[in-house]
DNA sequence: ATTATATTGTGAAATACGGAACAACAAATG
DNA sequence: CATTTGTTGTTCCGTATTTCACAATATAAT
């Protein structure tokens, strides 16, 4: 039997990994499922499983191993120390993520930005270069993700260049939806979107998380009965 | 009757809506499945399905009618027009999203900004306010949604004093993981586990560099491909 | 008018995924 | 040592969601 690791899988396991480090540094050895499943906002049992999925034992009783936890999952996951990454645009958003903080927290590096106002006074400490010197860029210094915060107009042709200068992976804030390939994973974050998204959540009442129920407008509607019980 | 809109079906919809005024104001009328299966990274049955689902016909031949769906649209989701936000944290990111040019796009007016530090120079156009601010700020204006772009240090917080407010939706760029109540809808956007993931889904597909190696189990062959996908 | 063709609409099958329940068992207790 | 307790490991189950496959049918072509 094949086990598939989905996408929100390792989004779960980077997860579990964060919390796990800031454990360790507080001084815990142990933690618990339910521990884990709270930080993170899911079922203590979902945890269970996925540590059992990854033959990641815990103790019958003792609940698991800190050391033993990050380790193995810095294995499975690779670590990701000191990777460096690319900000393609470096309009408003991009300068901000060129000085985040979380990245380097999380063993990232921006390595340089690209933009074609190079001139700009942006108060960054990396290199600020033209799209030009970017596929160069990329190869010399075997760059592999880039993040991508270019104006909605240029985003496809960006795409095209960082697919050829080798970037396999791109996090888009583009509106644009860029889909992945086989030799570039994509992910799309469509800030739009989500306050969209957000509203329509507020709007149609007071807002319940997963299980969102709407009436359609009723004229069109012929929607059978169906009573909802809430989690 | 009241039928699931589930998250990710409403954010195909939002994703629909924006694509079809996009078409109409390049003078299209019509539109095929595939057309917007393409534009928004999903299976042309997928979106006849949706549209089947909500009781929004298209032509047997002739596609879908772009205004026809588009004014459907509208009603399902609402016009979010001219709805109000809040940033809470105008640190760079959050100064950065103030001056966003998809909010004014989008129909959505950035209210204000808060931080505790009012006096840097942000060059924006929105007043920026103390966070004590913030709760009579809400109320008065009756804003909903705010977007957090604290320190991770402060953002648990700012949830709770956001929800004291009154605020119903929240945005959330820190990397703590906030849970939805049944009267505030959170969603997490957490960079740096992006990038992270980013990292794993290049490194998995290969051309491992360094100590990249799966010494897992291999008994079962735990690693299925998973194809690309986008979100 | 007839035939051809492209596209929708949808029931059924396939998949994926999380939750609940509970047996197994290590640790704690006395 | 026996018993209790608490937590894991795992199986089963229900359900939500997507894809498949193809019938239905509107439009186009001749």
């Amino acid at each position: 039997m094949k086990k598939r690791l989905n996408k929100e899988l390792v989004i779960r396991l980077i997860k579990y990994r964060r919390i796990l480090n800031q454990l360790k540094s507080l001084g815990f050895e142990r933690v618990f499922s339910n521990n884990l499943g709270d930080a993170i906002g899911v079922a203590p049992a979902l945890v269970r499983k996925d540590f059992s999925l990854l033959f990641l034992g815990g103790n019958k009783r003792g609940g698991y191993n800190i050391d033993y936890l990050s380790e193995k999952l810095d294995a499975i996951l690779g670590k990701a120390q000191n990777q460096k990454i690319i900000i393609m645009g470096m309009g408003k958003i991009g300068t901000a993520l060129a000085q985040y903080k979380g990245f380097v927290q999380g063993g990232f590096e921006v390595a340089a930005g690209f933009d074609i106002d190079v001139s700009l006074p942006r108060e960054v400490s990396i290199p600020v270069l033209p799209p030009e010197k970017m596929q160069d860029f990329v190869r010399e210094n075997n760059i592999r993700v880039a993040v991508l915060t270019v104006p909605e107009d240029s985003a496809a042709l960006c795409v095209k260049m960082l697919k050829e200068a080798g970037i396999q992976g791109i996090l888009n804030f583009t509106p644009v939806e860029i889909k992945s390939t086989p030799t570039c994973f994509v992910h799309n974050i469509n800030i739009a979107v989500e306050i969209e998204n957000l509203f329509f959540q507020v709007i149609k009442n007071g807002a319940p998380p997963e299980d969102w129920e709407t009436e359609l407008p009723d004229e069109e509607g012929i929607w059978e009965e169906e009573e909802a019980e809430n989690s």
